[in-house]
DNA sequence: TCAGCTCACACTTTTGAATAGC
DNA sequence: AGCTATTCAAAAGTGTGAGCTG
């Protein structure tokens, strides 16, 4: 379930702003928070009557019935999925890769959707490379804000969505946890799991008509500074094109990279015999090296390269020295030798430091976003696609992976329209029949650990029997020191996100305003000078909707089990984990998790976040925006825009303020399993909230076990087939929207659901490892800034405080537009 | 001592401006 | 003058390896 609290400024002009409202999910009616020009009027309204017209009824109906999601590249992630997939984090933000490709279907052509991309934990585990395999080596550090990307066509109808390969190739990762650049930020030696999330925004500044979650278990990775299995490497070589030059035939290949290495170690090596012969004329030396370094030309180059002049006390004539080395054919004037030049001229250079990155701005989207674990992902209904995989089939995993690629539909051409993705080709050859050749088959590193086996797939959904086998990082069980690993297996790419069947209720609000024009490239839509800035908030401790359903069975293993491997992961955790693992998604959740999913009222987490926050002014473009973690807070959170003036408006449409809030952090490494009292409730079409409880019941014993249990495909994949996260409760239809307003106005907070906000009974600042999350999206009252927002910032409920303190996360980066 | 991280490097691709041609 | 195609340079994205850090 996703609670999402989103400012959307979206390029709609201040007129708008009226138009916000707040459902809570008790608040089954709308719940005006931000009435017309605050309209308080209307928050007296029944929901009901503050809805707007439905959609025509042909695609009132349509929507959300059956949302699809296809992973383009779902072949090429199986591939680094059966190794072990690595992804490299830097200070300065480094892309995914594999990026994430994505198809969508099932969208109503006429509404308008956005799309997020958010990456969670799989567990609470840190890991080891350690003998060709991962290894859990202890407790997880401490959970960071969450962050979410916005595809940069967001939002775009749902016909643009369906006409066109989706890409989250612009989204970059961060180890930086100051990061301002708006990535989304992770630990190393983590294990994660992105998450596609799709929206339906009625108009700019309606979201929640609709909610769609979609896990693809292949796209799980482990985080890295360099990357730790070669395997890995040696694919994401022949994969990227940027890194072709590393190939075999590449000039920065490993045997050009030692033939320059040799040739450097062969000069330093005559210029030390030169330095030794004659310490007395080290001056000629060093003026040689003074004028190659200040010369770029070929000849400067060229005179670097050769030996440097013997010493005549030395046996060596300087005289002929040039000469006589100029006939060397071992020394021609070469790349390594300039090479090798510029090594030597740069000893005398000082290096300048690290330029950091300014904080650019090129998008700015406020939301708040509250992630509440909700394992909308366990109660999903299921397609059709997975009707056909035979139950309880899933084995773990030491399994070989069956790399028949017929298993797998060949992946779909790039649509060429789409030029946001610069490496079509990169992510599409893979899947071409030629396969990699350079990659030799994948095995399975061996399984060191035996723990508990996983709950038998049995309950879990039926998938469609794939020959691929994923990998999965196994957590070390508690009581076991080594992981067992877990294979998890996808039938397809394909996810379905079943909506709520209410359709009418999905859509009251839909306008029928199809003017919308979508950006024509994912990432060079001119949206980002549109788009809103939203902030991210998560509430990782929120009442988890999963618990009530993985309690059910034994199946939690599911937890905290140790039970998912990773293809060489070995799970010895030396450290006995207290924490009970989190569940995989794989493991726990079904492929796919419908927004039907009944709604149960959510408590929200514990937030620890400081009731205030603050937008600390920062130098334009730049603003800081802090969001408070409303359910942390007892008080009402506050929120203090700095700097921002009409005057700056346009720049600021720009910038991605830097949220600034501190971040609690638990004491305890590994927080317990919260179990949720929440069940995933349908995104858009309950008309009400209703209690998980009298929803619960509606699903057949198995369907909880089902979310919660890896959808194991009958074959060996332990992991989940993708799956749609489900419902976001609060993406009913009549979502609410939290203006800006309610943060100051405590008069406003009533209205807020009571489990969202601050609350003394709140849970302890622990958080689940894995799970989905509710969102809660709020109207940014400040739409009439045109913030373009990729990377949002979210904040855990319950988490750990940042050791920073306060963060700046909403800032937008300058650097590249597009992405 | 060592695992992990940071940084500069060389190479490649992508992008956009400048230019030429029609 | 306007449009299209080509060329070029800058920016950005890669993995590598040396050096640093705790």
């Amino acid at each position: 379930m996703l609670s999402v609290e989103m400012y959307p400024s979206l390029a709609l002009g201040p007129q708008r702003m009226g138009d916000c409202f707040y459902r809570d999910r008790e608040a089954p009616a709308h719940m005006p928070l931000f009435p017309p020009a605050c309209d308080m009027a209307a928050r007296a309204l029944p929901p009901r009557l503050l809805a707007p017209p439905t959609a025509p009824s042909d695609t009132a109906t349509k929507t959300q019935d059956e949302v699809k999601m296809e992973l383009e590249n779902g072949s090429l992630w199986k591939q680094f999925s059966s190794v072990g997939t690595e992804m490299i984090i830097t200070k300065k933000g480094r892309r995914m890769f594999p990026g994430l490709r994505v198809k969508l279907s099932g969208l109503n052509p006429s509404l308008r959707y956005i799309l997020l991309l958010d990456i969670v934990p799989l567990d609470n585990s840190r890991y080891r490379f350690q003998g060709d395999a991962w290894q859990a080596v202890g407790a997880a550090e401490a959970r960071l804000p969450d962050r979410v990307f916005i595809h940069p066509d967001s939002p775009a109808t749902g016909a643009h969505w369906q006409s066109r390969t989706i890409s989250f190739h612009c989204a970059k990762l961060t180890n930086n946890t100051l990061d301002t650049q708006g990535y989304i930020i992770l630990h190393s030696l983590h294990r994660y799991q992105p998450r596609v999330h799709v929206i339906e925004a009625r108009d700019v500044l309606r979201w929640g008509g609709g909610q769609h979650s979609f896990v693809f278990p292949e796209t799980q990775f482990l985080t890295v500074t360099a990357y730790q299995n070669n395997k890995i490497t040696e694919l994401k070589i022949n994969s990227n094109p940027f890194a072709k030059g590393f190939r075999e035939d590449g000039m920065n290949s490993k045997k050009q990279r030692d033939a320059r290495q040799k040739r450097k170690i062969t000069h330093l090596t005559e210029t030390l015999d030169i330095v030794g012969c004659d310490p007395c004329d080290s001056t000629e030396l060093l003026s040689q090296s003074t004028t190659t370094t200040s010369t770029s030309d070929l000849q400067a180059l060229a005179l670097a390269s050769l030996p440097p002049l013997p010493d005549p006390s030395c046996g060596y004539r300087a005289e002929e020295a040039p000469y006589q080395d100029a006939q060397v054919p071992e020394q021609p004037l070469d790349l390594g030798q300039a090479f090798m030049a510029s090594q030597m001229s740069d000893i005398t250079v000082t290096m300048a430091n690290g330029m950091q990155d300014t904080p650019g701005i090129d998008s700015i989207n406020y939301m708040s976003f509250f992630l509440n674990r909700s394992d909308n992902m366990g109660q999903p209904p299921y397609t059709s696609a997975y009707s056909a995989a035979p139950p309880g089939s899933s084995s773990f995993p030491s399994a070989p992976l069956p790399q028949s690629s017929s298993s797998f539909p060949s992946l779909p051409v790039p649509d060429s329209s789409d030029a946001s993705d610069p490496q079509p080709s990169a992510e599409v050859q893979p899947s071409s029949a030629s396969g990699y050749p350079s990659v030799p088959p994948i095995d399975y590193p061996p399984i060191l650990s035996s723990s508990p086996t996983l709950p038998s797939s049995t309950t879990s959904p039926s998938l469609q029997q794939t020959s691929f086998t994923y990998p999965i990082l196994t957590p070390p069980p508690s009581t076991s020191s080594s992981p067992q690993p877990l294979l998890s297996s996808s039938s397809t790419s394909t996810y379905h996100a079943i909506s709520p069947s209410n359709p009418e209720m999905i859509s009251p609000h839909t306008p029928t305003d199809t003017s919308f024009s979508a950006p024509s490239s994912a990432c060079q839509s001119g949206l980002q000078d549109h788009m809103p800035a939203l902030s991210l908030l998560t509430q990782p401790n929120q009442p988890l909707q999963v618990e009530p359903i993985t309690s059910g069975n034994n199946s939690p293993h599911d937890q905290n089990s140790a039970v998912f491997t990773y293809p060489n992961l070995l799970s010895a955790n030396p450290d006995p984990d207290p924490a009970p693992p989190q569940p995989l998604p794989n493991q726990n959740h079904p492929p796919v998790v419908s927004n039907p999913a009944p709604f149960l009222p959510c408590s929200l987490p514990n937030h620890t976040v400081p009731p205030s926050f603050t937008f600390p002014s920062v130098p334009p473009p730049i603003q800081n925006l802090s969001f408070p973690n409303m359910s942390s807070s007892p008080a009402h959170p506050t929120l203090h825009v700095q700097n921002l003036s009409q005057a700056q408006a346009p720049s600021l449409a720009a910038a991605f303020p830097p949220s600034s809030f501190t971040h609690p952090s638990s004491s305890l490494p590994h927080p317990p399993f919260q179990p949720s009292s929440c069940s995933a409730v349908s995104s858009g079409s309950l008309p009400s909230f209703q209690p998980s409880v009298s929803s619960a019941p509606s699903l057949p014993p198995t369907a909880h076990h089902q979310n919660l249990t890896s959808a194991s495909a009958p074959s060996s994949y332990p992991s989940v087939a993708p799956v749609e996260l489900g419902a976001i409760p609060q993406f009913n239809p009549g979502a609410p929207y939290l203006p800006e307003m309610m943060l100051h106005h405590p008069s406003l907070l009533p209205q807020l659901d009571p489990s969202c906000l601050p609350s003394a009974a709140a849970p302890p600042a622990l958080y689940p490892a894995f799970s989905s999350y509710p969102l809660r999206l709020c109207q940014d009252p400040r739409s009439s800034l045109p913030i373009p927002l990729r990377h949002l910032y979210r904040q855990h409920q319950h988490g750990h405080a940042h050791p920073q303190g306060p963060y700046l996360d909403m800032s937008a980066r300058v650097g590249n537009v597009y992405c």
